[in-house]
DNA sequence: TTACTAATTTGTAACGGTTACAAATTAATA
DNA sequence: TATTAATTTGTAACCGTTACAAATTAGTAA
């Protein structure tokens, strides 16, 4: 069981009610959230919650290194909670995200053509297992 | 030198001025512009070029996989033209996007825990060779 | 407690990239 | 040349996000 409060404080940053429940829900629910999505998810436990909120608090948690901005899909960012490095996959169907646990060795260097990396993402593209099954139905 | 207008024909596109010129560009300038900066560049090559052309062209060329949609920032779209695979890297202090060559056997496979990959995109960011350098002067 | 100050949250308005849509223009066909 | 279809254009709207000031809350000192 993790102490939001204690992760918070840990980060340099004063633990508010709003900021421990946006993080709890990063941490529980593992559907690479919108802040829209975390918004909603809120409005019945705190009614008061502005979306500003959310945002600010998503990026801050973000430049902390709490949480990962993921720039998946075209036009919306999505969040995750910052654990192992794990690479993504989106279904071009059903639109869900999935955490592949695979890892990448070869990617591993952290000097290529010159240029100095800092982060690497990956994400793939296809139809999802569920999906797959449908169709062939 | 690339025939375009026969090009956008083996595509099932006809090949209006607009078409050509769009695909051009984005053929020649290796920059991997948003649609702003298409838009910008051919201004005053057609001066009556309007701004939903340039976004319905690109998605039109997306679709029939002449262009690449690239993700790497978070609120816009980038494209490319579609060559070999390759790998992006984004400079986080002077945000260029440089490709690099490498490609990685590790994801030539087409199958990941059950989800049939068709696309796969490797974004690294760090700081560019030339941005390592003025920052060690 | 009370008064005061700083931090946080909230709500509204605005911004920027993108898209919807109808009118205007251009191309194609008879 | 007239008619029809395709393409382009311009405006307005949409949506995710951010700026900003007011309102609220928390923290501190008397």
């Amino acid at each position: 069981m993790i102490n939001f409060k204690e992760l918070l404080k840990e980060h340099g940053i004063p633990p508010s009610l709003q900021r421990i429940k946006i993080l709890e829900y990063l941490h529980n629910f593992k559907t690479h959230p919108t802040a829209d999505m975390v918004y909603q998810a809120l409005m019945d436990e705190i009614p008061t919650l502005s979306k500003t909120t959310v945002y600010n608090t998503l990026k801050t948690f973000t430049e902390k290194g709490i949480l990962v901005a993921l720039s998946i899909f075209e036009n919306e960012v999505r969040y995750e909670y910052n654990t192992e490095p794990h690479i993504h996959f989106k279904c071009f169907k059903c639109g869900r995200i999935y955490d592949i646990s695979k890892t990448f060795e070869c990617l591993k260097n952290e000097e290529i053509e010159g240029h100095k990396v800092l982060e690497h993402h990956i994400n793939l593209k296809g139809i999802c297992k569920n999906c797959l099954v449908k169709a062939g139905a």
